[in-house]
DNA sequence: AACAATACATGCGTGGCGCATATACTAACC
DNA sequence: GGTTAGTATATGCGCCACGCATGTATTGTT
């Protein structure tokens, strides 16, 4: 597709960066509270601080994520915090890495390791 | 749960190694011709032939899977082939990651990431 | 006979990641 | 108000997974 050029030098994402991407698709977040999101979705291996910080600059000298204005909830928030959001080339990338999982996860059903759908 | 004691310190699977367990739930196979059915299910990216043959090596040596005896079909086949089945372990590890992806699949389409089902 | 595809192996360099550590602000508790 | 735990970011270190390149040898095709 003509819309998707360029995307596939990003695939397949490293696993931090798919979490932060999916994080981001609900709004601006920060490092801290993207691990705190992770922890709490109920993953087994949550990604290290190190992890998330290099990741996060990397991904904005990438393009797929860029710093935003502090503070998107002007009432709450520490000041020390660093909000990201996600930009429409992260956007197309996290989709396009989505449809991959999914093909995977079929497979995977396929293959008898997950029980089929039966909702 | 007690059954899937001891499996976390295999989670995450590295990317070609879920690949691997994969196409070996399906049967016998050898590096080669993983990656050849990786390429047919229409992977973007398929994982190195170094990479294959050293992720078996490993996965070999930890018990995800294990080397079988030449020949799953006695008819065809080159003599030079090393072929692999999965553990039980490696079952149990795949499954959990499966079910890892799922979630992670699930998210992705709350996060609108993925059209809703409409099956 | 020549050449492409198959099949496995390994040295090399890059980079992602976990671990540890440093710094500093916020919140809670007695 | 002082200690402690939680929040928040940053970075050096070392390991090792991975892609890349190369080597070797067999099988299949033209």
């Amino acid at each position: 597709m003509d819309r998707d050029r360029g995307i596939d030098k990003y695939l397949p994402l490293r696993r931090v960066e798919f979490h932060i991407l999916l994080s981001l698709v609900a709004g601006e977040r920060h490092g801290y509270g993207i691990i705190q999101e992770i922890e709490a979705r109920g993953e087994t291996s949550v990604p290290d601080v190190g992890t998330m910080y290099r990741a996060l600059a990397r991904m904005a000298e990438s393009g797929l994520i860029e710093a935003a204005p502090r503070r998107p909830a002007p009432d709450t928030g520490d000041e020390r915090r660093n909000y990201y959001r996600i930009t429409a080339l992260g956007r197309r990338v996290a989709r396009a890495e989505a449809q991959r999982l999914e093909l995977l996860t079929q497979a995977a059903r396929l293959g008898g390791l997950l029980p089929k759908e039966v909702k």
